[in-house]
DNA sequence: GGGCAGCGATACCGTGGAGGTATGGACACC
DNA sequence: GGTGTCCATACCTCCACGGTATCGCTGCCC
């Protein structure tokens, strides 16, 4: 009952491009190795944790339940490893003095508040430097999960914070930013139904994870000031927290969205982070 | 900057052996090994990560500030990899009907809650059959984490829920129990500086993770019936949470702790967790 | 201080297994 | 039935992992 695995991060691998790919043939071109070799290990690792993963025809291949369950299980432990050694490295180099911790955080999202953290941190006794890494939505959440961030600013509910430890920093209100002079820049309030009916001004679309875009009208956008140009243009409007819209310049305008969930923005960390640099600005965050 | 370091899951079991043991031989002996092929491994590891983990002299052997990282770190990602192999194990045999979703909780707490949350789940339509592991405390952290449990029941503060996702399910007092008849038993409060001090009352010591206890006067306890018969003998008393002493015996009585920290029971699963098994049970528990 | 014991590193060697090439066999499509 | 696609099998090669022997350093004890 109790089958000791003892899988290699290699034979994981191996099988999440081949799970992704769901063809041997690709999956070892991309794994840079022929064909042969990684039907051998996959049917080993099927061996070894004891149950067919991929259902295989000569025309098709397919995940088994098992198979599911070890891509999705699979890829978070790689990850898992992947930062082991990654943050041992960033220890080492933290040791000599070379680089410090890294936060990351939404480009253009809570920059206020992100002011304001570095600063209060940057005067406790004995503070580390910190490396600011600003990203693209959703991408934060990978840059902690495999080690290249020790710290992120996450918002509620739009990122996963699922696995982290995390504290609740501020709670705020969507708005919509729409261009200055938008008949509907006078109202206090709208909903969302409205918002997505506006004419002429849909709503721009991010880049999935793999980085493609869903099908629809709005503008593909890949980062914050782009829709904020967009708007200034005319092209497009946007749902944000209140913050984000905090410092508008004289071509934007915002109304309060009345239905909108409220986003809360959370600093969270690797769950059993013991980084004292990590803690200390966990600190001076609740601080403010 | 972007080393891509590709850590073996073999080269971190080797290093955490070392790392815990603090001595090559000892180490190697541990796995089965011969000691200098393990030197070996542990230099080349340091050479992958680009950073020294261990300081050796002849006579000592000490983590660097990085070498505490990645045990740290290394340890966690172990866990991950075996818990990818063991849940993908049984997704196998869950399809092919033999077994189910694991559920664990620590024996003699929330068993009412435990045997309502079973009830619900089982009165759903389409509900797995349900494993229960009950273990000592402390265990089902490491089962939930490896692979063995899909999901727990924790107790906050005493439970670490870091990495998990969880819900809150009840929040209730604490109490001490006494021998029934002892003087104080007839108090409506008292404080935990009280419970402290009562002679001949010392409160019971539990194993640590490694097994071992720390020093002190109480009797060493290895589960909860234990406690109840020591208490019921006269020689310990225990602060435990009220639900836990909702069915006592004639032979124990209870008062309530006033200036003891509340305890939530909450149900706690892997963060990545896509079974519906355990989104059913967690629906189930919720709905209580 | 010299001898000794403990421990990690180095040198060298053998074997298992990872990966490569060639080919077989099943399936879909024309 | 021919052909192309794709995974599995057969067979070979070579690297690297692990084993044995030994060195070199360090602290300890008489």
């Amino acid at each position: 009952m109790d089958t000791v695995t003892g899988l290699e991060t290699r034979e994981l691998r191996y099988f999440v491009a081949v799970a992704e790919e769901l063809h041997f043939g690709r999956a070892a071109e991309r794994l840079g190795m022929a064909q042969p070799p990684l039907s051998r290990a996959i049917s080993q690792l099927e061996r070894r944790v004891g149950a067919t993963l991929l259902d295989r025809t000569s025309r098709r291949v397919t995940l088994t339940e098992a198979g599911q369950v070890l891509l999705e299980e699979g890829r978070a432990a790689l990850e898992a490893v992947e930062a082991a050694g990654r943050r041992a490295q960033r220890a080492a180099l933290a040791a000599t003095g070379q680089a410090s911790v890294v936060l990351t955080a939404k480009a253009g999202a809570s920059s206020e508040l992100l002011a304001k953290l570095l600063d209060a941190y940057a005067a406790e006794p004995g503070a580390a430097t910190v490396d600011v890494h600003l990203c693209g939505p959703g991408e934060q959440e990978r840059l902690l999960r495999d080690g290249r961030a020790d710290v992120a600013l996450l918002h509620r509910p739009f990122d996963a914070t699922a696995g982290f430890d995390t504290e609740d920093l501020v709670t705020e209100g969507q708005v919509v930013l729409l261009p200055a002079g938008h008949p509907l820049s006078l109202r206090s309030e709208i909903t969302l139904a409205e918002v997505a009916e506006l004419p002429g001004l849909p709503l721009p679309r991010w880049p999935r994870r793999d980085g493609s875009f869903a099908d629809g009208p709005g503008p593909q956008v890949r980062d914050h000031t782009q829709v904020l140009q967009l708007i200034a243009l005319g092209r497009a409007c946007a749902v944000l927290p209140e913050s984000a819209a905090a410092t508008l310049g004289r071509d934007l305008s915002a109304v309060r969205v009345s239905d909108a969930p409220d986003v809360t923005t959370v600093i969270a960390w690797p769950a059993h982070s013991r980084s004292r640099a990590v803690a200390g600005l966990v600190q001076a965050a609740l601080r403010l």
